[in-house]
RNA sequence: GGGGCAUUAGCUCAAUUGGGAGAGCGCUGCCUUUGCAAGGCAGAGGUUAUCGGUUCGAGCCCGAUAUGCUCCA
């Protein structure tokens, strides 16, 4: 049964081949005879996957391990997870630990955007994608090459039979600069523990071999297993050529040094293993293909975008544009539905920006290539849950929210398409009928996201070229404004490389305990950072980083904003000026710096201060931080259990909560909610918090933890309602659901008293599924309320109010809804009334129109009645609508002539001037506009409009009879 | 974080140099007709996103804010 499925595969490729030889040229085809001879030879990804980590668990003692989150919640510096160790930074680098030394796992990685960025070349080659599986053995100080080379050995050759003739290995060949051996150990490794040809051991410097995790830190030497897939096995010379036919497979890495911050490489005392194979890369081989895309991680995809569009099959072709928008259109899908599954989403920074270029680039290619009109991707979905939905069960349960959010994407893109077309059309118009111009084309991308080449396709269509050149420039020239901005705001930030020089100084981390207390500490100056570099001494007016033994300042973390306050030195007797202002407080490794600038005198290294954080600021922080947890805690309890907190914001006078929720929130949801913590401050609740180990504090039934967050061991704990204690008494106790409980290391009042007040200041969407709170406590809560109140009974007096006194009022209190600072639902029913009240002033100013139109009418029919051909009259109590009225009035019964109104507002100091001429008159030399011109100009202002129908104004109500002789005689002798 | 663009009736969008806020669809009422589709007439619906400035006069010019889109980092 095995052999017979080995020739299916092996007929299945060959007639592959000749299929995309008849769409592509000849000299591609090659005919690819399957490697494997094992009957036993694994058929579907998914047991490749499977015995992989079945063999590192039964065999060898491995702990299987969960793939992290392809979207690092809890690494700003990294844009995706891209590497299976990603997860065990904290291990290697000796900060962490974990209850086991062996490990493996399959790990979702994303390579695109930043470092490693695998997007340009997705599509046009056979191995290149932007998601991918990483499957990994982990070491953390247990075993070391032997066991790693030994085991990799056993699983390629007997495991999965792979002919031993095809496979070369590379080792290091040591580097004289760092003083480095070849790594013999390896090397005699692989000659003593394996038959692996010896001739196939190739040796190779450190930029293929040396494995470095940054300038610093852990770091060791590599050993890869190649695969030579060439018909003849005559590939052992393109190993590391980057040749198609002749791949790494297989990294295993072996941590043996640190590079300290002088560049020299010490030893570690404890030695780790880190290694990774691609799946999508073992799958081809194992299948006996010479593409990834040509196996079953695939084709269930391939399928479904032939069935929904219709086009011909996917035939594997390089040059193809069909067979690339094949490949583009699975790898992109599969990239968004495990990075969306995984909490990401596209949007327009950072790694969002990412996901949506991501997406974007499918979309445009389903509809270049694959001619289709509406949304594609999101139907995609379905075939990539059935290819990974068993190994990531994320991608499964969250297929209806994957779905939406793709859809939602797609169709948003689908409208900057549309607009971006009629500029399109715009530029070809007004283009010179040859190319279209740089501007255009920059225009259209930098404003609709029109990206160039496809600007460029489509200016081909129409045989026009696009200033290409041109357009570069002025990219160039936009990515300079834009750069030269940000490297000065950024100038604050303490690099990595400066965090090990602190080290090798000997300056001890900070010591911020005291930051949950309250008071001064007495502390010593450790280090001053000018931006640039570390100096003896702030003295001028820049901006300088501090860094102190010990601090009672809270360094920016967790949502909670750093502290401001002084830095006074000891041996100032006066008080009253501080020596050093401290305007931000960051944190960055486990030193925490105060950035700010000297006032007085100067701060120098070893000075000894007193640290003095703003206390007022600090107490309303915390009061907004308490909030924020009674928040999320009155959220769950109205909305349900499946509310997950997605980011927080604790600032001085407001916090902002942003949660998932599929919709918005009801004025009673809110009332409710506003209600539930109230209650909690009014009922004077106990707030505790005390450091308790991981595992237990996990038991604590109904504990709040942020989605995707890894927490430390041991984590802090903030009870509300309970002490920590009595918490870890009885865990399970499922009263502990009444109470507030957090992972959380920012600081809080001691107890709910202090909150005062909470108030929901707005509810709004931020994303789709994703609800914002912005919300007030302590005195602004308070005034918020009152305030809320107050308009709330201003408003319902106002019902009362005459007309005129309601017309007057009205405004003023629309005004007031706007900026005032109150509630949500305040402002909900403050509108609500206003709006009928809104109604009734309408209805009032209306018929206030409709009369004074009456009145202005009579007068008018009264005007219309003078004999002259020209006619120049005033109104009384008109407005600008009602006298362009009278004018049609008036010109009705006297087509031929020309006639010019006047009216003067002696209150407002403003006289309205309108005038008509008839088409004789015009003719004979009067212009409405002139005409009108000439009158404002007697009476303070200025006028103008086309010939027939003119408008005009002036200050000088005083003037109308002077300004209407004027008009009289200049119409006169125009028309004379 | 820094640029660019946009915001007009319920929806889609117009509005010459600043000079009388409009169309189509939808909605309401009436009429006609019917096999169905519909057609005719009338009407309602607008703080031109918000605030400020320039001007005799701002949808249009200038500045700020909000929201959305977009590019760069």
């Amino acid at each position: 049964m095995g052999v017979r499925l080995v020739i299916r595969i092996g007929k299945d490729t060959r007639n592959r081949r000749i299929s995309r030889d008849l769409l592509t040229s000849a000299s591609t085809i090659r005919f690819f005879n399957p490697s494997c001879r094992n009957p036993f030879m694994p058929t579907s990804a998914a047991d490749i996957r499977r015995q992989y980590i079945e063999f590192f668990t039964e065999k060898c003692g491995h702990t299987e391990v969960p793939s992290s989150p392809v979207v690092p919640h809890d690494d700003p510096t990294l844009l995706f997870t891209n590497a299976g160790m990603n997860q065990f930074k904290d291990v290697f680098l000796g900060r962490g630990s974990r209850p086991f030394t062996r490990a493996v796992d399959t790990q979702k990685c994303i390579r695109a955007g930043g470092k490693h960025n695998d997007l340009e070349d997705v599509g046009r080659d056979t191995y290149h994608h932007t998601f991918f599986e990483m499957l990994g053995n982990w070491s953390f100080g247990d075993y070391f090459k032997e066991e790693a080379i030994a085991w990799a050995w056993e699983l390629f050759t007997e495991v999965w039979g792979l002919e031993k003739d095809r496979l070369y290995v590379t080792v290091f060949a040591g580097d004289e600069k760092d003083g480095l051996e070849p790594d013999i150990d390896a090397e005699n490794l692989w000659k003593k523990l394996t038959d692996i040809d010896h001739s196939h051991i190739t040796r190779w410097d450190r930029k293929d071999n040396f494995w470095e995790m940054g300038n610093t830190g852990p770091c060791g030497p590599c050993s890869e297993i190649h695969y030579d897939s060439t018909p003849d096995k005559s590939g052992g010379h393109l190993v590391n050529l980057d040749d198609p036919d002749v791949i790494e497979i297989w990294n295993l890495v072996f941590i043996q040094y640190n590079r300290g911050d002088d560049g020299t490489l010490a030893p570690l005392p404890n030695q780790h293993v880190d290694t990774g194979m691609g799946l999508e890369r073992i799958v081809r081989v194992l299948q006996g293909k010479n593409s990834n895309y040509d196996t079953d991680l695939w084709t269930p995809i391939f399928d479904l975008i032939t069935k929904l569009t219709g086009a011909s099959p996917y035939a594997g072709g390089l040059e193809d544009h069909t067979d690339i928008a094949y490949r583009v259109l699975a790898d992109h899908i599969r990239c968004l539905v495990v990075a969306i599954a995984d909490g990401g989403r596209p949007g327009s920074a950072g790694r969002e920006y990412v996901l949506r270029r991501i997406l974007r680039r499918g979309v445009r290619h389903a509809h270049q290539t694959f001619n289709v009109d509406g949304p594609l991707l999101y139907k995609l979905v379905p075939a990539v849950i059935e290819t990974l939905g068993d190994v990531f069960p994320e991608i499964s349960k969250n297929e209806k929210h994957i779905t939406q959010v793709i859809l939602d994407e797609e169709e948003a893109f689908l409208k900057t398409l549309d607009r971006g077309l009629e500029l399109f059309d715009k530029a070809v118009q007004n283009g010179d009928g040859k190319s279209i111009d740089a501007k255009s084309a920059f225009t259209l991308h930098d404003t609709f996201g029109f990206p160039i080449d496809l600007t460029e396709v489509m200016a081909e269509e129409r045989n026009l070229t696009v200033d290409r050149s041109g357009y570069e420039l002025l990219m160039e020239e936009a990515r300079e404004t834009s750069r030269a901005t940000t490297e000065d705001e950024m100038k604050m930030h303490l690099p990595p490389e400066v965090l090990g020089k602190l080290e090798s100084l000997n300056i001890n981390p900070t010591d911020d305990s005291p930051k949950f207390g309250r008071g001064v500490s007495v502390s010593t100056v450790k280090a001053i950072w000018n931006g640039k570099e570390l100096v003896g001494k702030a003295d001028d007016s820049m901006l300088f980083g501090v860094i102190l033994n010990k601090t009672p300042f809270y360094a920016e973390q967790g949502g909670q904003v750093g502290d401001c306050g002084h830095l006074i030195r000891e041996h100032t007797s006066d008080h009253s000026e501080s020596d050093f202002v401290v305007e931000e407080t960051h944190c960055y490794g486990d030193y925490v710096l105060h950035v700010g600038r000297v006032s007085g005198s100067s701060l120098q290294m070893g000075d000894s201060v007193n640290a003095i954080v703003r206390e007022k600021q600090r107490v309303a922080i915390e009061a907004n931080h308490t909030g924020t947890h009674l928040l999320n805690h009155a959220l769950r309890a109205t909305l349900g259990d499946d509310i997950q907190q997605r980011g927080s914001l604790v600032d001085k006078d407001r916090l902002r909560f942003d949660f998932s929720h599929s919709h918005a929130m009801t004025d009673d949801e809110i009332a409710n909610i506003e209600q539930l913590v109230n209650n909690a401050i009014n009922s004077d609740s106990i707030v505790d918090a005390k450091n308790v180990p991981l595992n237990l504090a996990q038991e604590i039934y109904g504990v709040r933890a942020v989605f995707g967050e890894r927490y430390p061991d041991p984590v802090r704990v903030v009870s509300i309602g309970a002490t920590v204690d009595a918490l870890l008494e009885n865990p399970t106790n499922k009263a502990w659901y009444e109470c507030s409980v957090e992972f959380c290391g920012g600081t809080h009042v001691p107890s709910c008293d202090s909150v005062k007040h909470f108030v929901v200041q707005h509810e709004q969407a931020l994303a789709s599924g994703i609800r914002r709170i912005i919300a007030l406590t302590g005195v602004a809560a308070m005034a918020s309320h009152e305030a809320g109140t107050s308009l709330l009974k201003q408003i319902e007096e106002a019902t009362k109010y005459s007309d005129d006194t309601l017309v007057s009022r009205h405004e003023e209190l629309l005004r007031q809804v706007d900026e005032l600072s109150i509630s949500q639902t305040a402002r909900h029913a403050a509108n609500q009334q206003l709006k009928s009240l809104h109604n009734r002033v309408k209805s009032i100013q209306k018929n206030a129109a409709s009369s004074r139109k009456d009145h202005v009418l009579e007068q008018a029919r009264v005007i219309s009645e003078l004999k002259d051909s020209i006619i120049v009259a005033t109104i009384n109590g008109a407005d600008k609508d009602s006298m362009m009225v009278a004018l049609d009035a008036v010109r009705s019964k006297r087509p031929d002539g020309a006639v010019m109104l006047f009216t003067a507002d002696e209150e407002e100091g403003k006289v309205i001037i309108v005038a008509g001429v008839s088409k004789t008159l015009i003719s004979k030399g009067l212009k409405a506009g002139d005409w009108v011109r000439v009158a404002a100009g007697a009476c303070g202002g200025g006028g103008g409009g086309r010939p027939d129908t003119a408008q005009a104004g002036g200050k000088e109500p005083e003037n109308v009879p002077s300004a209407m002789d004027t008009a009289s005689t200049f119409a006169l002798e125009a028309t004379t």
